[in-house]
DNA sequence: CGCAGACTATATCGATCGGTCTACTTCGCT
DNA sequence: AGCGAAGTAGACCGATCGATATAGTCTGCG
């Protein structure tokens, strides 16, 4: 693994515990072992262009991830479960660092713009699976933009309570409402 | 307005729109024109006791709201609204405190601590309309916190987007789950 | 009236911020 | 062998961070 693929995953994970603005280069640098120099090697754009680089492989392997459970007999559950883990493994201190991403705006707006790129990705893939069930199109599409939505949001409100609760319940629903759409 | 609701509110207003760690003490004195000293007579704890302040604060106004849509014929869709006008109002850069504040645990635990139980509050208040449908107690929690989940997250990905979109599908699948659970 | 408490204004603190620079090393390729 | 790109190590820059200190102003209440 290269230097520049160390310093995406070390920012990205730091993303995941203090966002965008709370993530400092100095740590980046401390917890990659990289070197000072380095990041401006890679990133003649700085810390926002280091930053948008970290939100696009970090997002990327969550589609890959979500291609895999799309493939499963309860795709959200899988989901859910994998966020779950992120949660648990690191004490409720590690969240989703495209939402990071997309609330870091003001000092990295690159990376906010990858993040809606992102989730309209994430969207796609869901509703790629959605239509296979016979579900129509057009209603393929805001149900995917719904699931995105809940999950993100239920992995907030998890971080928040330090519980997987939220996720948990969250995900009963959106099974109700492929439920719901898939009968024809 | 005394000098810590203005502290409060212009606290909030940045959070809503660099985050917690991304808003600093200088620019909050600056943008609410109150003395550097005065954060500190006030708020002893400093910044983070400061940001706890407005998270409260804020996240309360939206109870109130909250519970005034909750009389309303379609609640969900004036709940959406409400954020829609937020988003489209500061050209899709405040989003919530709330959610901020949540995500801002690393620089001030009492603020998320402060989130979780709006988070909570608001799932409440949510809930106790929901069983006035008729629909029980326990479904009635579940849905509650997958409509807030929801919601919020439709405001993260509305940011990101530069667009309401998300929100407005988020709602029509929000109705689509009441009706299912209403009909007895 | 007179004083106490809260406010403003500003200077200053050490620490950290993101970013630049120099100097040296390592490695791959011709 | 020799060159050049990329890496490390670390000093250094001005700016800003959150927090504290000092001094003067305003205001309400006994």
């Amino acid at each position: 693994m290269g230097v520049r693929d160390q310093l995406t995953a070390a920012t990205a994970d730091l993303m995941r515990r203090h966002g965008v603005a709370g993530t400092g280069v100095s740590e980046i640098l401390r917890t990659s072992g990289v070197a000072r120099r380095s990041i401006y090697l890679n990133f003649p754009g700085g810390k926002s262009e280091l930053v948008a680089a970290a939100t696009r492989t970090a997002g990327s392997s969550v589609t890959l991830m979500l291609k895999k459970f799309m493939t499963k007999p309860d795709p959200f559950a899988a989901f859910a479960a994998m966020w779950s883990k992120v949660l648990t493994s690191s004490d409720f201190e590690s969240g989703c660092p495209v939402v990071a991403a997309a609330l870091g705006r003001s000092e990295a707006p690159a990376a906010a713009d990858a993040a809606a790129e992102l989730f309209r990705e994430w969207g796609g893939v869901i509703a790629g699976r959605l239509t296979e069930d016979g579900i129509d199109d057009q209603v393929a599409d805001s149900l995917a933009t719904t699931i995105v939505a809940a999950v993100e949001g239920a992995v907030i409100m998890s971080q928040a309570a330090g519980s997987t609760k939220p996720l948990e319940q969250v995900v009963v629903h959106i099974r109700e409402l492929i439920e719901l759409h898939s009968l024809r």
